[in-house]
DNA sequence: GTCTATAAAACGATAGAC
DNA sequence: GTCTATCGTTTTATAGAC
């Protein structure tokens, strides 16, 4: 099911990354864990103290990877307009969700400070970023000076969220398109400015 | 647990109504409706085919409820602005969630057409109107004729179900707040324009 | 209509062989 | 380290008494 080379521990994160993206945490069993990363009970009992251990080792490496992916384009090149547009029209496999944001939509990762804060954590930091670029575009007239950095990307953070929610309902990428359109004529700096 | 004068099959509804709310479909087990509803396994399948069945029920009284609630506000007094706020400001139990864009993350939910059925139309429905009300704004010159009615209607349902997904992964409801304000000034009509 | 009894499977974990 | 066996509980339902 994976390579060859890759340790049973590392199937077993991996296995529950997916499903964790896919079922959410109530919805993932230790059984189709250990199915889908062709593993016994043993080992995953062997390796991690048990589901909450396990979910908490594949949250905090996709947490890890989604912050670096973010941070990637929102510190790349271009103008401070240019990078938030680069972040809300990066490829995303839209349809499958934030594999971050669907867990707070999940009652036991709420109900755990150590399984939410990893989730907490990524959001945040992409948001302070954000609004540190609009504070930045602010300072080189690209941005009204009314404008608030941190409400700014709240917006930003909560437009791609939101638009995996309307994607998903209507069982098409489209409505996530035209949401993050709909923000970028908003914010586009304009030549009247 | 609820009225004496609500028939068993109303406290079925209104618990899995609950119980969706908190935990999703996946979350949700029939002995945890039926312990709340104060009934037997009987009485449910009775009325229900299942828990699909029931949960079809309860989703759908919630859609209905909600488009009443959000087309109340939308087509109340005001300027388009002033109801498109209006919407955006209304008083909400942020850190709950989202009772019909949370089903939008439940695989279950998404894997049958009938279960989603409600979801897509009641989101479809208020983007809609809003998107109406954009158009309606521009006629009378409030926003600007650059703006698409569809794609701003899309970003103003988007920030608010991501708003769920920020005030949740933080645990207050400031972020929710936070991306409604940024949203609200990049959307204000300006003196300027 | 409502209840309890029963059931096969899945859940989450432990024990202990290898 | 990995496996299978076992455990007690929960899940989703059906059967049948009342």
């Amino acid at each position: 099911m994976y390579s060859r080379f890759m340790s049973t521990s590392e199937r077993l994160i991996e296995s529950t990354r997916e499903l964790l993206w896919e079922r959410g945490y109530v919805g993932t069993s230790p059984k189709a864990i250990l199915e889908r990363a062709g593993a016994g009970q043993g080992s995953m009992y062997h390796h991690f103290k048990g589901k909450p251990d396990l979910a908490l080792a594949a949250i905090r490496r996709t947490a890890d990877e989604m912050r670096a992916t973010a941070e990637g384009v929102l510190d790349g090149p271009g103008t401070p307009y240019e990078r938030i547009e680069a972040y809300l029209t990066r490829e995303r496999d839209v349809l499958r969700g934030c594999p971050i944001g669907r867990l707070t939509m999940d009652p036991e990762v709420i109900a755990s400070d150590e399984l939410r804060e990893p989730v907490d954590e990524t959001i945040d930091r992409i948001r302070e970023r954000i609004a540190h670029l609009v504070e930045e575009g602010k300072e080189q007239g690209q941005f009204g000076a009314g404008l608030d950095g941190e409400a700014i990307a709240a917006t930003v953070v909560a437009t791609v969220q939101g638009g995996y929610v309307l994607a998903r309902a209507s069982g098409s990428p489209t409505a996530f398109d035209a949401g993050v359109r709909g923000l970028l004529s908003l914010l586009a700096p304009r030549p009247t400015d």
